[in-house]
DNA sequence: TGTCCGATTGGT
DNA sequence: CCAATCGGACAG
């Protein structure tokens, strides 16, 4: 059963960030067949006060347009020069609040993601938010979809207490200043699949 | 159009 | 710790 638009339509992102762990994103390939993997890490991005977020002090480009669409949208973006990030779009138009997925632990489609993701170890297949688009196929050509339509979505998974959600700071943003500290991070305590560079964490 | 740099990863 | 690798953002 996927989501329902006032999942995603919320106000607050970080309860939202939160609320995705354990439920299940689904990526079906051309043949029908399904990949997918349980939610285990994300990070909610606040724009346009947020100054680690893309649409920070309001900013709005091509590139970011993406993050003002209404919740319940995917924003694909492409960075260091080889690796897409999915994240998921939240509130109501022209609020520019997004959740970046940084990992999923592989349930169906396992022959399909080892395929792209040869040589690795189990715990390595899409345990980090590059790794994971590898795996599930995810790219650019993806920027937009709707999470309510056929061609990427994320469905009820399995139920996680609020003593296994963990919280941290975000990774990769050393940039943005005060708002690096803030633990806008979440996380499946103990979960094998959750990326590495998983720092100091407090709950 | 030129420069700087990134919401990462894999190998040293 | 560091290089890879290229599109996006912004200055000029």
């Amino acid at each position: 059963m996927k989501l329902p638009r006032e999942f995603y339509t919320r106000s607050d992102v970080l309860e939202v960030a939160r609320d995705l762990l354990g439920n299940k994103l689904v990526v079906p390939n051309r043949n029908g067949a399904r990949v997918a993997g349980i939610i285990v890490e994300t990070e909610a991005y606040r724009g346009p006060e947020d100054k680690a977020s893309h649409a920070y002090n309001g900013r709005r480009t091509r590139r970011t347009e993406t993050m003002y669409g209404l919740g319940g949208t995917a924003y694909v973006y492409f960075v260091y020069g080889m690796y897409h990030q999915f994240n998921v779009v939240t509130n109501v138009e022209d609020v520019p609040h997004a959740i970046l997925v940084r990992a999923v632990e592989p349930v169906e489609g396992l022959d399909i993601i080892r395929r792209r993701r040869r040589g690795r170890f189990e715990h390595e297949l899409t345990s980090g938010p590059g790794r994971l688009c590898v795996a599930m196929g995810i790219d650019r050509k993806l920027d937009k979809a709707d999470l309510l339509g056929d061609r990427v979505w994320i469905e009820e998974g399995v139920s996680v207490s609020r003593r296994q959600i963990v919280r941290g700071p975000r990774i990769g943003i050393d940039y943005a200043e005060e708002w690096v500290k803030k633990a806008w991070r979440f996380w499946i305590r103990d979960n094998p699949c959750v990326s590495r560079r998983s720092g100091r964490s407090f709950d």
